[in-house]
DNA sequence: GTTGAAAAACCGTCCGGACGGTATAGTTAC
DNA sequence: GTAACTATACCGTCCGGACGGTTTTTCAAC
């Protein structure tokens, strides 16, 4: 379940996120945590002092992950106008394998934190912040970056809520249409 | 809090939904909601035989708030090519005063009731597959709809966790791209 | 139009279980 | 000798739900 030659740290972490993404938040406790990590509690509390602690490393580690992704998805595009929401566009709609990968852990680590404090997130809005100026200051007419924007979070939300499934077809004409939008006005 | 003269059932739900909103998910007990419906853990338990029963039916009525709210705007669109998705932005980004009220009591049922079952979700499931039908039944371009529903999705997702904030003139710009997207291919 | 009984609406208390957190005594590896 | 644990026991709290009892409403029979 999760790699018996990481440190104990971030196999704590690797087992917290795995519990919620397969048995849900309200699963995810100190012993449950412990018991994957293959850990005693008293160990777990040992490296994170409360679940609050333990939380707030998730969503630090998460944070992290997040900007590395920008980070790196932006290098990836080609220079000039729009090119932060090409790499939003990009991250937001890569391949299938791994691609939900970190969509699936922000999901879980997203509403782990949310529900025992939302201030939790307060690392990760600093994520989406700098994003938001990298897209404001992308050269593209006001509104369009911010719309690409929103469409990827929603596309988020939907995957983490569950709420419909696009078919394959139905993404490549939703990607088709953003980038459609992210060339109006050139 | 909430209207004392309502019947019973409806202030249980009306309670439920507040303290979500104002105390977050784990308020939210039955013995929190009776005592803000004004009435007796017992007698709560007398209308909704479990905690799941009660998030189950503050789903189905947020259900069909939702399926009138898109019914009621999508009638106040003119007809015509791209009515539904209009109706979607005319529905996301209506006027601060009531807008949110919607949007902040789904977001309060969502996050409740996704977090005792994910399943509990179904009948809002149904109402975003209706809106999928009629954005799909739209006559815009491929995608285009798709991408407009999601963008409004984003909208909800970030209110929801409270990710970031836009200003008016954003929101305007945002509004006026979309609609910009709306028109491709006329 | 009173009565009387059933049904609906509701009260208040109790219990079993789980969880976060503490404490402690001991162990292993460097 | 110190960091990194293990194992276990325990505490206080809270929550969902069960239960038995009580008041209020309904409504038919007389």
């Amino acid at each position: 379940m999760v790699d018996a030659h990481a440190d104990s740290r971030t196999r704590i972490l690797d087992a917290a996120e795995a519990i919620v993404q397969a048995r849900g938040v309200p699963a995810l406790t100190l012993e449950s945590a412990a018991r994957d990590a293959g850990i005693s509690k008293g160990g777990l509390l040992y490296h994170y002092a409360s679940k609050e602690a333990l939380l707030a490393a998730m969503l630090g580690r998460l944070a992290e992950v997040m900007e590395a992704d920008f980070a790196a998805t932006l290098a990836a595009q080609p220079e000039g106008r729009g090119r932060a929401a090409r790499a939003l566009l990009a991250s937001a709609l890569k391949e299938p394998v791994a691609a939900c990968v970190l969509q699936d852990r922000a999901a879980a680590v997203f509403l782990a934190a949310f529900h025992h404090d939302p201030a939790l997130l307060d690392p990760v809005r600093a994520v989406f912040a700098r994003m938001r100026a990298a897209i404001a200051a992308d050269g593209l007419p006001p509104g369009v970056g911010q719309a690409i924007m929103c469409a990827t979070d929603g596309l988020f939300m939907v995957h983490v809520f569950g709420l419909y499934t696009l078919t394959p077809a139905e993404l490549a004409d939703l990607r088709a249409a953003l980038e459609r939008l992210l060339e109006t006005g050139r």
